[in-house]
DNA sequence: TTTTTTATATACCGAACGGTATATTATGGA
DNA sequence: TCCATAATATACCGTTCGGTATATAAAAAA
């Protein structure tokens, strides 16, 4: 039951990833799944609901991951390790979900499939942020751990976007690489 | 002579900008810059004619800029700062591009419009490269020096995310902070 | 002045777009 | 067994897509 369904998120996603949003049509989607555009709106209403649903299927895998292994009572450098490794391990087991929802992170303010992924990005970034903010929510305001936050999963994504390029490996040296990065710069390793 | 061209150009980059090259048809931009189809085809060929022409107009701005201000007599710091000068200011200066042209960049592998933004990005790319080249060639392998230019340019394109975001000024604060979270981390200031 | 080239408009093309009215087939409960 | 609902298909909707054949106006060259 519902297999269609789940059938129809997994071809979109794959074409999405690859041709982009936009640039897949329904009929396009509903031909590679074999089956026809009614089905698709039995269960999705519309376009945009099929891409609300692939996204809520998939950036909820990594919001709980996140929140279920940080531990705000452990160090700062414990919880960016943790938060690194996460991110690495979710993008290799999800990279065409990653490469498709950086594609519409950065697509228009305009375009409706900007803010849906704000949203899941936002979570994603409070989570992050707990992390500077308890470690320095008594010495520096909330704008400072905020830019903390979204630096660091800068470089995060940084590194994601160099392995989704075919040009590094996420393993363990490159987790230590990136939170170093973060909390070192270049210069001392 | 030429002006429906350049305001071809204009009026386009500005529709792309805001809701994306594949959601904004050829009639939307030319009823928007008061001409007819046959006038835009006659200037640019096809749709991606007038994207070539948006991308190369504005890319040479920045790309002669960045070669003009780099000298790698100096120190590593110096041209850092210089890059990241030369960028802030380009991003305010060309803010609708410049998040244009980050959409393009993450714009799906497969895309069309991803591959022409790529080429000059590696221009970008081997520019400051260079620098770090200069610097580290002899005690660091080719593949390292690669890997700080990327992690330079991408901790500045966070800057300029921010500031696109409305979140943060490119002052010369924001340039000593970007080139110090890149050097030396959150830690040291 | 005539001719050629440049620049623009009218009117149209087939294909693809997102979406739906309606009919049909399964399926599970009463 | 009957009926309601869930799930799927056929066939179609008006609109917009990128692109063009053709005509025309303006300007430059002959």
């Amino acid at each position: 039951m519902h297999e269609n369904r789940q059938n129809i998120i997994n071809i979109a996603l794959n074409l999405f990833a690859l041709k982009g949003y936009e640039s897949v049509g329904v009929q396009k989607i509903v031909d590679h799944a074999k089956v026809t555009k009614p089905t698709l709106y039995y269960y999705f209403g519309n376009k945009k609901g099929l891409l609300d649903a692939i996204l809520e299927e998939n950036f909820t895998v990594l919001i709980k991951d996140l929140k279920g292994k940080i531990n705000l009572d452990k160090s700062l450098e414990y919880n960016l390790a943790i938060i690194a490794h996460s991110f690495f391990e979710y993008g290799k087991s999800h990279s065409l979900f990653y490469r498709f929802q950086l594609n519409l992170f950065f697509s228009p303010p305009e375009n409706e499939t900007h803010k849906t992924v704000l949203h899941f990005n936002s979570i994603i970034f409070g989570v992050v942020e707990s992390v500077f903010h308890k470690e320095f929510g008594l010495t520096l305001n909330r704008r400072v751990c905020a830019k903390y936050a979204f630096t660091f999963i800068g470089i995060i994504n940084n590194y994601i976007s160099l392995y989704l390029s075919g040009l590094l490996a996420l393993d363990d040296q490159a987790e230590k690489d990136a939170v170093n990065q973060f909390l070192f710069g270049i210069i001392k390793k």
